[in-house]
DNA sequence: AGCACGATGCTCT
DNA sequence: GAGCATCGTGCTT
């Protein structure tokens, strides 16, 4: 086995980083003796209170104090009253960033002895997190197994050819930050 | 295949 | 009370 727990030091660094490094990665679910695996295959940085894409530039609020907490963190908020977004917590605590997970693909639904992959498309924010289980409950925990939710590395590399930059999704307010290429995904 | 639009509720002013 | 880090449907090309 060559899988590898991700700790929190991966998370406290650059947000910008983070989110192109957790390209590749897997994200592991938990949930009612149920395990869903699957690979990050687009990600978003939202980095401090001046980017104004990020919900963190209105200050600490009861909503976004998460976003100034540890490094490996959860952030999980409602967005148009039904889809849970998923992100989570960079740099060292009391800076306010995040990466939002936006696509995974080869999704797998692993039971005691049955292996499958889940005939659904997993692209998009709110879609993943509907087909993960993720809900508010996880807002503000740590990803640890403990929790049921966690990240993994387990040596799946992305060549640098492969990664692709944009613009956020959804974030047009926020001028000249929404023409940041702070937006990764795999080609 | 590419719009336009409505669903639906939380968060902050 | 307005706006939102979205998605599926139902329409038009």
């Amino acid at each position: 086995m060559t899988s590898k727990i991700i700790g929190q030091d991966f998370f406290n660094r650059d947000t910008r980083t983070v989110a192109k490094d957790l390209l590749g990665k897997v994200l592991y679910r938990q949930y009612n003796n149920t395990l869903y695996r699957a690979i990050i295959t687009e990600t978003e940085a939202y980095h401090g209170k001046e980017d104004l894409a990020c919900h963190c530039s209105k200050g600490k609020t009861p909503r976004t104090t998460v976003m100034y907490d540890a490094p490996g963190h959860i952030y999980i908020y409602l967005i148009y009253g039904m889809y849970y977004m998923l992100n989570f917590v960079t740099m060292p605590k009391d800076f306010p960033a995040a990466v939002l997970i936006r696509g995974i693909s080869n999704l797998q639904k692993i039971d005691i002895e049955d292996t499958k992959n889940l005939p659904v498309k997993t692209d998009g924010p709110g879609k993943l997190t509907k087909h993960l289980k993720i809900d508010k409950s996880l807002n503000k925990l740590a990803l640890h197994p403990d929790t049921g939710l966690w990240i993994a590395n387990e040596g799946i590399i992305i060549p640098k050819k492969q990664i692709a930059t944009g613009t956020r999704i959804g974030v047009a307010y926020a001028k000249v930050w929404a023409e940041k290429p702070w937006r990764y995904y795999i080609s």
